[in-house]
DNA sequence: AGCACGCCGACT
DNA sequence: GTCGGCGTGCTC
């Protein structure tokens, strides 16, 4: 019989396919495309996925490789898979073995494949051992405003993009329950992806998945869970026995062949941005994966992004609005702005801040305090001679952590102990500057010396689980003041809590990015969010938002004020279009790092000294804004064009020409950034 | 990106 | 005489 080669694409930087051999025998049915191949590459074997089956190759005899093994035991990647995979490689300009290798579950790549056949008995008895677990609850009854977003949503066939905009405590995960529970109704085998921002910290939802729909397998896709774990929930994905899979970003390039509905919660969250590695949006993936199957996708927000406001006023997003909040008494919190110009802090905390604590403690009531800074102080200082803890291998303080009498660098890890003394001129009376979350405890603890003061942070939950079991405590309502960074801002609904308050939040007001201010309300809205979620107490006050700053005036702390997410976010979209930003132009970065400052830059003007394309706007190069980490100095570059075919295409263009440069400095380029 | 090979400086 | 620095070249 003839050899048959397969077109192979492999996790390599290196921009093409890769084909290999394969012997006919009688022994092994013939491979297929979207299968997993085992082979060797260099002096390493890989798993790839195969791309194309055929008689003939163009590549030399004395070049082409043997295929070592084909994983049959893995049901084939459907096309709609692969297609997927290559959208993204196309869209953020990677090879597809960059996407679609890492989207497979480790142990599907390892040379030494793990035992599936076992496995696949294994998922039988995880989906028994689930149902075991749970008390099954049924449905409660929906709202007007509600009952028509569900009704809005199933009622459509096709593709339909969704923004569900709805305040916290609007009900919006009774939405995606019903909804979910009607498009699972009307298929035998049909899929629901359900995204959150991150999946350890809505312990709940899952939850009520499991209770809401009890004879469902359900799948949890996340980093956190062991190779194992996840190679069975991948399977129950990719053979369809899973019907319901929630997941963080990772699971969007998951394999979901009966798939009928995409949610995605808390849509505006950062985290659906990968940060690393293949730079992509979840959200934007889920909608051309919505687009790509012909369904619906509903991205959920109290405060949606503006790239997802902005489609909603285009009418390319269908807007659903909960107004009316779900749980009968609640109302919305009382939003207070505190000066500190005229009110002075100490200890980081206003008389107004303190009294209204002092309250909540009287009757037996939870306060949180939101700082969004952990350790003890963000760096100490020689009075003496000015000298501060800097880091000496990245731009950025040594943060000063007491409880384990440390200076630690958030960026690079170093860590040292705290000098008994200046080390440049001795002086032993270093001071701590600013206020981190530790800081905050040791004070609140002074002032309320019989309170339970908590605080949940990086810190205090690094161990696994930790995170969960900190929550419990607050929950159980053994905790009387929870002081908590961004952590506690996210999916938790405390019942007891009626008061919240902001530290210092105004720094993001001023920042270089263009983005902190729409994050900063975001965030604001969404801890002020956690306070009296269960409703109104028998006669008590409505819950109170504090927010202590030096900027009372600032029209974002008026927005919040008044719970006015649409005038800050019409009027921030106003700024970006008159300053041409997204979401009304396109962009794309290219971001250098080497030793030197100045060799990164070279290289970045060398880039930008490109021929001119219409259209196109490349920006100088200028240092990012901590230049430095761990020793190494990094610059970007910004592109930007209001045409995003006319961005892809130069792009493409001018990283074939840019890899052509002999260069020893690190380069890589991120589509749509966020983080500028 | 890995991972080799390859050709010049300080060590047991 | 070797260990190891990172320059250059290749991966079906």
């Amino acid at each position: 019989m003839e050899p048959i080669y397969l077109t192979i694409a492999l996790d390599t930087p290196l921009d093409r396919l890769f084909d290999y051999r394969w012997e006919p025998s009688p022994d092994n049915p013939l491979p297929q495309v979207g299968q997993i191949a085992l082979v060797p590459f260099g002096r390493q074997e890989m798993a790839g996925l195969i791309l194309a089956v055929h008689s003939q190759t163009d590549v030399p005899a004395d070049k082409i490789k043997s295929v070592l093994a084909v994983r049959h035991q893995c049901p084939a990647l459907d096309a709609r898979w692969i297609a997927l995979c290559q959208f993204a490689a196309n869209y953020y300009q990677r090879p597809i073995g960059e996407v679609a290798i890492p989207a497979l579950p480790k142990n599907l790549r390892v040379p030494k494949p793990t035992s599936l056949d076992r496995n696949l008995k294994k998922l039988a008895k995880l989906a028994l051992a689930k149902l075991d677990s749970v008390e099954p609850s049924s449905p409660p009854d929906l709202n007007r405003e509600q009952h028509q977003a569900v009704e809005t949503i199933t009622s459509k066939s096709g593709f339909a993009p969704y923004l569900l905009h709805g305040v916290t405590g609007s009900g919006k995960t009774e939405v995606y329950l019903q909804t979910a529970a009607r498009m699972l109704a009307r298929q035998e085998q049909s899929q629901v992806l359900i995204l959150v921002p991150e999946i350890n910290l809505t312990p709940q939802l899952e939850g009520n998945i499991r209770q809401r729909f009890p004879g469902l397998q359900v799948a949890t896709l996340h980093s956190g869970m062991a190779e194992g774990e996840r190679l069975l929930h991948w399977l129950s994905s990719h053979t369809g026995q899973a019907r319901i899979i929630l997941g963080t970003r990772l699971a969007i390039l998951s394999s979901l062949p009966h798939l009928q509905l995409i949610i995605i919660d808390e849509e505006h969250d950062p985290s659906y941005k990968q940060q690393e590695g293949l730079r992509y949006s979840a959200r934007d993936l889920a909608v051309w994966r919505a687009h790509q199957l012909g369904i619906p996708v509903v991205l959920g927000s109290a405060t949606p992004s503006l790239e997802t406001w902005q489609h909603s006023k285009a009418g390319r997003y269908i807007k659903l609005e909960l107004q009316e909040r779900a749980v009968q008494a609640a109302v919305l919190p009382i939003v207070k702005i505190i000066n500190t110009e005229r009110e002075k802090p100490s200890e980081g905390l206003t008389q107004r801040l303190i009294s209204a604590i002092r309250l909540r403690l009287e009757k037996g009531e939870q306060s949180l305090l939101f700082l969004n800074r952990r350790g003890y102080a963000p760096v100490i200082h020689c009075d003496a001679c000015g000298w501060m803890s800097n880091c000496t291998r990245c731009t950025a303080h040594l943060v000063m952590h007491k409880l384990d009498k440390k200076l630690r660098c958030h960026h690079c890890g170093w860590e040292q102990r705290i000098p008994r003394a200046c080390p440049t001129c001795g002086n032993v009376d270093l001071q701590a500057l600013g206020r981190g979350t530790q800081r905050l405890e040791e004070g609140l603890q002074a002032i309320f010396p019989e309170a339970r003061v908590f605080r949940i942070d990086a810190d205090s939950t690094r161990l696994k689980g930790s995170a969960e079991a900190a929550f419990d405590t607050v929950h159980r309502g053994d905790v009387d003041i929870l002081i908590g960074t961004q952590m506690v801002a996210k999916g938790h609904d405390f019942k007891n809590l009626t008061l919240v308050a902001a530290l210092n939040p105004d720094s993001a007001l001023f920042s270089q990015d263009f983005r902190a201010s729409e994050r900063l309300f975001a965030q604001l809205m969404q801890v002020a969010g956690r306070a009296g979620r269960a409703g109104q107490k028998e006669g008590g006050n409505p819950s109170e938002v504090l927010i202590q700053t030096r900027y009372p005036d600032h029209p974002l702390y008026h927005a919040l004020m008044h719970h006015n997410y649409q005038g800050f976010a019409d009027d921030l979209l106003e700024e970006r279009q008159q300053a041409a930003m997204p979401p009304f132009i396109y962009q794309a970065l290219l971001r250098a790092e080497a030793k030197e400052l100045e060799t990164a830059i070279l290289f970045l003007k060398e880039a930008a000294h490109c021929t001119a394309h219409h259209g196109i706007t490349i920006n100088d190069p200028i240092p990012m804004t901590m230049t430095r980490v761990h020793n190494v100095d990094r610059a970007q570059l910004l592109v930007e064009s209001n045409s995003r075919p006319a961005l892809q295409a130069f792009l493409r263009e001018w990283l074939a020409d840019l890899r052509a440069i002999k260069t020893r400095v690190k380069w890589g380029v991120e589509i749509d950034p966020v983080d500028i």
